[in-house]
DNA sequence: ATGCAATTGCAAATCGTTTGCAAAAAGAAA
DNA sequence: TTTCTTTTTGCAAACGATTTGCAATTGCAT
């Protein structure tokens, strides 16, 4: 269920349409968040991109996550207390179950909850332009 | 369905309680927070103190709200973007949909949705401490 | 190869919030 | 009410996450 993402994304084909330079910090944190599954903060990036080019900046991978975002590649997700995390854009939208004792983030989705989100807005005279699901738990 | 607090909670009953000072600052934050049915944050809640007693500083504000939360008088919300916005804890549970253009609050419950939350964090075999349930629209 | 605009790294700035500290006020005791 | 001890305050400085200005570097169309 949560560590399910089909097929690589091609973020540099993305840049390139984007009109933006393809960069070699921007080749490293790009695959980087291709790369994996989980939802790394931006230092968390920092550092994986450290040990592949020691360097990179800080400022960039802000500014490269930052850019994605925009682009609607990557997803990011300010939980409560921490920085925010991202991952990337692919597959169907999901909400998350954050671990408090962990911090890990699971991946669910709920077809009736959505529904229902709908039907609220609906009856309160919204268009909903994105919502945010988050449960935040313990292991039983 | 909104504006509907039913009656004033007694905050100076709960600062007593928690065997803390009442002091002038707190009495005039408290005031406030017990007097309002929106969300203000805590420049807000520092500039409506301000009004009443222009000797309150903001370090101020923050503390009380932080020893509020603190005794599960008020809530905070971190709605994005922004600082962090409180409102009472009186009443029963609720959600929060966020019009994007006013960053007004409507507040919204749907006892099927908890519902849901539950049967999730069940399957995946974790208990919720808490959830974050946030619609982000505009008027249609 | 060349030239210029886009991008980088760095340091300094920003925003919301917290904190150290000395001065001020609360409230228990006398 | 005066005194005493303790908590609380205001202020300014520190904070963590993120953004930004700027000069140096780089991508890439020519």
């Amino acid at each position: 269920m949560a560590g399910k993402k089909n097929q690589k994304p091609d973020y540099e084909k993305m840049l390139r349409k984007a009109g933006v330079r393809i960069t070699r910090p921007r080749r490293v944190i790009v695959d980087i968040l291709a790369g994996t599954d989980d939802h790394p903060d931006a230092l968390e990036i920092f550092r994986r991109a450290s040990a592949v080019d020691p360097g990179i900046s800080l400022s960039t991978v802000y500014r490269t996550t930052k850019l994605l975002e925009g682009l609607g590649a990557i997803h990011r997700h300010a939980f409560e207390g921490g920085p925010s995390r991202f991952e990337q854009a692919q597959g169907e939208h999901h909400d998350h179950l954050i671990d408090l004792d962990t911090g890990d983030v699971i991946e669910f989705k709920s077809e009736r909850i959505e529904q229902l989100q709908n039907e609220i807005a609906e009856a309160l005279g919204y268009d909903i332009i994105h919502h945010r699901l988050e449960l935040y738990g313990r292991k039983r």
